[in-house]
DNA sequence: TTGTAAGCGTTATCAG
DNA sequence: CTGATAACGCTTACAA
């Protein structure tokens, strides 16, 4: 079990100062050119790595990336997560992962320990307990220590940091319309509850499209989940309730559940209710019918943040001030589910 | 901006030595009432928190694991990492997560990184190419330094660690049972190219249990499946073929896309053809018809992964040379595409 | 009861 | 050309 190699080490066999392991390491015109290739030579052998830690220590700066995030097994956070990863590792950063569970104190209390020295920087996206209670003391914390924040998707007016978003107004909107323009008069959205802005948001936009044409909107067409584990029934109920022809859901897991209750009700998809749904991910892909869907782009949203935030971090803290909020653009992958 | 508190500012802020802030905050019986409170007050009033990265140094240990895996955008993977991190946390440790996208490369690239003393072990899923070239190398400098592996899912025999896996042969085994007990006759597996080795354990126990009921096994009723991403053609040509009225899939992916030939070839499941898919994930869940899967129980491997990692790095290095493989007992989930 | 100093592994500055 | 020293932030013998 060979002991991990340091510059003390190589020094002490090689009768020799640390200093100058260190400094004919780093190709130091001081070292003469035996010393240097002797050093280096032995370092190869035995195969040196200067210890992170170490460094990070000396730097002050880890190359870490931390990131928050409510789930992992939502489809959507991977993509996001998988984006971030690559251009991080091209800029040679690593990331680090804490899942808040939607929980706010382990929110807090993961952020906290990240931000004791672990890492340079923030990506995250807020729990629905956090945007419930509007308590972003964390955030102002850590933004007041110095350590930049990018937060996508779930984010929050009050804060000043770089935000990574879709439109999701104008996405709904268009999702709507998109419906409308197929003929279907009677639409219905299935939302989440309101503090979770992206769910209003999109009510947002399904009403303003409805109101673009003068349909008139009802608050009994919008039906706000609380609970998607046990979202079935009460979708089963709000479309028998509606007998609409066209239905917008927030999520593909909304969206399915929908297909198969209309199934179920014995319409059948797009022709008697067609279904548009955000997030493409593998849900929408693969169900039967395969859903039309509004693409978030998870992985060009993880991209452009750890882009930003790594900018930020290399920037000899000369952009002070001037919070960028980038809009990703959302795609429309039309597939079975309309027609 | 606050520039973050060290122990160095508080001693001058109060005029004490470092090491009296040190030993206060640690609440030593050495230093008396008086200035341990006044220490103490200070630093929660303005909320002192140790730096971790030197924590890390002086310790030698940094508290944190390590995972390599090839994607984080599939499900299985999604849940190992949320059962890691949950015990983890626990725990008091945290988790990075470095992709090798399926590239031994990237593999051998971010494990070097991470090994020079940014964690305290590692659990892993190795990459494909990484089982196809059998080149371990990676694995066995880092063992040789005393860093602790676990390996889940795609494992090595070859290789001295500690294993989650679950047992692919007797799981591939008993769901092709239950076809059978079904009454199903001539069955084909849907699998993937054999260095990949739980397809070839799923295809094995598939092969068992035809031998034990006497059936006879042809090579043709293996389709081994090289590009996921383009799979469609070849499983309907494969299933056109065969006429099987049961099929095994050793994932989810193979299994819907089976689902769909199926019904586009005028199928009707599970009367016709009965599926049954390993992974029992969201597409299994929400597929129509839904699907019967084995159940990996990702999040049962990942903790019990995490839990063996720390108890070995927490043990005083006695359980040496004692590893252990652990085979997590899969569940049969029952749903629409078998009788 | 308090302070000094060494050490974790590096790098950078300054002497020799 | 080489080496000693300080520093990053913290803990912990050991002195005072």
């Amino acid at each position: 079990m060979a002991q991990k190699l340091t510059l003390k080490k190589i020094a002490q066999d090689l009768n020799v100062s640390i200093s100058t392991v260190s400094k004919a390491l780093r190709d130091s015109h001081e070292i003469s050119v035996e010393t240097r290739d002797k050093i280096k030579d032995y370092a190869k052998k035995y195969n040196y790595k200067p210890n992170n830690i170490a460094l990070s220590l000396k730097n002050q700066k880890t190359k870490k990336i931390g990131i928050i995030i409510p789930e992992i097994v939502h489809h959507f956070f991977a993509t996001v997560i998988s984006g971030i990863e690559k251009v991080a590792n091209e800029k040679g950063y690593q990331v680090i992962i804490c899942l808040s569970g939607e929980s706010f104190d382990k929110e807090v209390v993961n952020m906290d320990m990240l931000a004791n020295g672990s890492i340079d920087g923030f990506i995250m996206s807020l729990s629905k307990e956090t945007l419930e209670r509007q308590d972003f003391h964390h955030l102002r914390e850590v933004l007041n220590q110095g350590m930049p924040i990018v937060m996508f998707d779930r984010v929050v007016d009050s804060i000043a940091c770089d935000k990574i978003i879709i439109d999701d107004v104008a996405a709904a909107q268009s999702a709507t319309d998109f419906l409308l323009r197929k003929g279907k008069k009677n639409l219905g959205i299935i939302s989440t509850v309101d503090y979770v802005n992206v769910g209003k948001l999109r009510t947002q936009g399904f009403k303003d499209a409805l109101l673009k044409r003068g349909i008139k909107f009802k608050e009994s067409s919008v039906l706000r989940i609380e609970d998607a584990e046990n979202c079935t029934k009460s979708i089963e109920k709000f479309l028998k309730q509606g007998n609409y022809d066209g239905v917008v859901a927030v999520n593909e897991l909304f969206a399915v559940t929908a297909s198969k209750a209309l199934k179920k009700m014995g319409k059948s998809i797009p022709d008697d209710v067609a279904i548009i749904a955000f997030t493409d991910g593998m849900l929408s892909k693969y169900a039967s019918p395969t859903l039309t869907t509004i693409g978030q782009k998870g992985e060009d949203m993880g991209g452009l943040a750890a882009a930003k935030l790594i900018e930020r971090l290399e920037s000899k803290h000369d952009m002070e001030e001037s919070y960028e909020t980038v809009i990703v653009k959302t795609s429309l992958v039309e597939r079975e589910s309309t027609p």
